[in-house]
DNA sequence: GGTAACTGGGTTTTT
DNA sequence: CCCAGTTACC
């Protein structure tokens, strides 16, 4: 299907995007206009000019999108082995790659007690979790847990942290703005701010934006950053909408005066507000760089008229170029508009139609669930267990963030970075009787306060309460041998087995964590080193369960469900769109700000143009925790914003409410009597 | 003083 | 279902 040639079967805009010279270039996409084949063959259409593959770096937000377009260039391509020698992927797993082959000049300045512990390159790196928990511990050391007034949490500061990190606005004003709740604290909060910045740095831990802001050290450094810039010719970005301040910096470090780059986006599609992406970095671009070429792709490939009509109506206008998006293929059912009366009767109502349109020929895999928040689809799983129909859930599944695994995970960043204290602290207590204050105080004994010595580990065992003490001697002797084997696979299997006894003890259901584990321990084997496969394992974690099982059978038959954000860039011939009501989606998180209701606005678009054939938007009018009042059935209050007026008019409403139930003749119900049990107590 | 067991309240989205 | 707060036990 991609073995053409890059310029066969292309429009006249996106020709004209494909063959552009040099000079900066600005695609505005909007959905389905065949923005990825625009870019893929761009790319095919610079290494036919001569391009060196190598001397190319396509930057993406997800994994998938960078595997897919590499897999994608590597076909049209006449150069068999461009595929192999394109630089790409995320910004988070191509600043991993600079930044600990950097890490010499990034890692812990040459003094003080960390250095001898943290060989070069043993960078460790955060997960969102782990960033919380190293806040949250600072937060105890700081003496703000359990005051009278409730502080804010590990996740809460990360959060506002973050944001302050990915805009590069000060901490104050983030905290003013986003987060007036936790004003009173403020000062504490930056003096927090200040100790953790400090503590990751004096342990060789990265989070997730120290990893960008590495990489725009390197690249703002007289001398290694012009050298990293001249590695590339072409740097093409896609989902520009979606950059935050220093994602822009690197950009324009790469490529100053845009020489070489292209951009591709939708401020119609931003969606990621919330960590510090603004579109108006894309729409500013073309201020920024006067001799850019702007080229707008309008004409829609995906989705048969009628769901664009209503995805038209419903467009946000961002202040970007006003797209109308127009389709080729005619026809089609109106999007369909299904009231019901709560999650439950939506959940039936899905699965039927599911199975329905299965009947008749649509395999499940080309239908999706859609819903805002992961947990919208809790009711759905049921119902779809239940009837037995197979699905996959992308998003919100946080496979790593199982405690089982994550425990897996500090115990290998161990291996290779002793200072590592989250990690530690992690290991520590799930030895029984060692909880966070014990953990806290074996920690203190355990790192030396002479620079160059070993961990102390028989001091460390005398200091644990008697019932730890056999138990930690084990882990500590066993950690400190796998540290000793090179091997991946080895490695790997020791650390499995030193966790092992922990795990049984741990957690009732250690027989599928164990499980799970035997698949990371297989899945690591392939890696050159173990801290490689965990960062890439943090960066990149697995999107769903299954994925872990190994690629599935391609006979297999599932419906898809995932929350919009995984959903993007992706495609179903039928969408359906769940829990379309005020408070859910939009989420009430959002329904304080206009900024934030807007963001949700062109979440409900992304959503809706995910549909090639068929679009429904389910509305339950009864919420879960909705009073039950004496005329409840005709109080239906819950209703949507996003439906107004306009886009109903290009709908087709369908009522499936109890009243239709309510006339079906009654099943008479037989009564069940427990037993009473007496002749047990006789 | 610290851990384990229990209870009640709250839950966005992701690299 | 997970976390914080509470209480009982070591």
């Amino acid at each position: 299907m991609f073995d053409l040639r890059w310029d066969e079967d292309l429009d006249e805009a996106q020709l004209a995007a494909v063959t552009h010279g040099d000079g900066p270039l600005i695609v505005v996409a909007g959905a389905g206009t065949g923005k990825t084949r625009t870019l893929v063959s761009r790319v095919a259409a610079l290494v036919d000019r001569g391009v060196d593959p190598e001397r190319i770096l396509l930057l993406t937000f997800t994994r998938r999108a960078a595997d897919e377009m590499i897999a994608r260039a590597g076909a049209i391509c006449t150069r068999r082995d461009a595929a192999r020698r394109l630089w790409g992927g995320t910004f988070h797993a191509i600043a991993y790659r600079l930044v600990t082959a950097h890490a010499e000049s990034l890692g812990p300045a040459p003094t003080g007690a960390g250095q001898a512990l943290a060989p070069q390159g043993s960078l460790s790196v955060l997960d969102q979790g782990d960033a919380a928990d190293l806040m949250d511990l600072l937060r105890h050391e700081h003496g703000l847990t359990g005051g009278t007034q409730r502080f804010p949490r590990g996740d809460t500061l990360l959060d506002a942290y973050s944001r302050a990190v990915n805009t590069g606005q000060p901490a104050r004003e983030v905290i003013a703005a986003q987060f007036p709740w936790c004003e009173p604290h403020v000062e504490a909060i930056l003096d927090l701010f200040r100790a953790y910045v400090g503590r990751k740095r004096a342990q060789s831990l990265l989070d997730f934006d120290d990893l960008l802001l590495g990489w725009r050290a390197l690249l703002a450094d007289s001398v290694v950053g012009p050298a990293m810039a001249q590695r590339w010719d072409h740097v093409l970005v896609d989902e520009y909408q979606d950059v935050n301040r220093i994602q822009v910096d690197i950009v324009n470090l790469l490529r100053p005066g845009g020489e070489g780059l292209t951009v591709v986006g939708d401020d119609a599609q931003a969606v990621y507000g919330f960590r510090g992406a603004d579109s108006r970095h894309l729409l500013g671009l073309a201020e920024t760089l006067p001799d850019a070429r702007t080229v707008c792709l309008e004409r829609n490939f995906r989705s048969r008229q009628r769901i664009l009509s209503f995805a038209n109506e419903i467009r946000p206008s961002a202040g970007g170029p006003e797209l109308r998006l127009r389709s080729d293929r005619d026809g089609g059912p109106r999007p369909r508009l299904v009231r019901c009366h709560d999650a439950t009767a939506e959940a039936r109502l899905v699965v039927d139609t599911i199975l329905e349109a299965h009947e008749q020929g649509r395999p499940l895999r080309s239908q999706a669930v859609l819903m805002r928040a992961a947990h919208h689809s809790d009711l759905l799983e049921i119902e779809l267990t239940a009837r037995r129909v197979p699905f996959v859930k992308y998003g919100g599944l946080k496979f790593l963030e199982a405690a089982h695994v994550k425990d897996f995970i500090a115990t290998v960043r161990l291996l290779d970075n002793p200072l590592d204290e989250i990690a530690w602290y992690r290991l520590l207590r799930l030895h029984d009787g060692v909880g966070p204050a014990r953990a806290r105080a074996l920690l203190d004994v355990l790192r030396p306060h002479e620079p160059d010595t070993e961990l102390r580990h028989s001091e460390t065992v005398a200091a644990a309460p008697a019932a730890a003490r056999t138990a930690l001697a084990t882990t500590l002797d066993a950690l400190a041998s796998a540290r000793q084997q090179q091997a991946v696979a080895t490695r790997a299997e020791l650390v499995l087995e030193l966790l092992r006894p922990r795990l049984v003890a741990r957690y009732p259901d250690h027989a599928a964590r164990l499980g799970d584990l035997d698949r990371l321990v297989g899945a690591a084997a392939q890696s050159p080193t173990l801290a490689d496969y965990v960062a890439t394992l943090t960066l990149d974690p697995p999107a769903s369960t299954s994925d872990l099982a190994g690629p599935p059978h391609l006979d297999e038959d599932f419906v898809v469900l995932s929350t919009v954000h995984s959903a993007k860039g992706l495609e179903w011939d039928s969408v359906h769109v769940i829990n379309v009501v005020d408070g859910a989606f939009p989420s009430d998180m959002a329904l304080t700000s206009s900024a934030g209701l807007l963001e949700e606005r062109r979440l409900f678009y992304v959503a809706a143009t995910r549909a090639r054939d068929e679009l429904s938007v389910y509305t339950p009018l009864r919420l879960p925790h909705h009073r039950r009042g004496r005329d409840d059935k005709h109080s239906y209050a819950p209703q949507s914003r996003f439906l107004d007026r306009a886009a109903l008019a290009t709908m087709d409403v369908h009522e499936n409410l109890p009243g239709a139930i309510a006339n079906r003749p009654a099943t008479p119900v037989p009564r069940v009597e427990l037993p009473a049990l007496d002749d047990l107590w006789a």
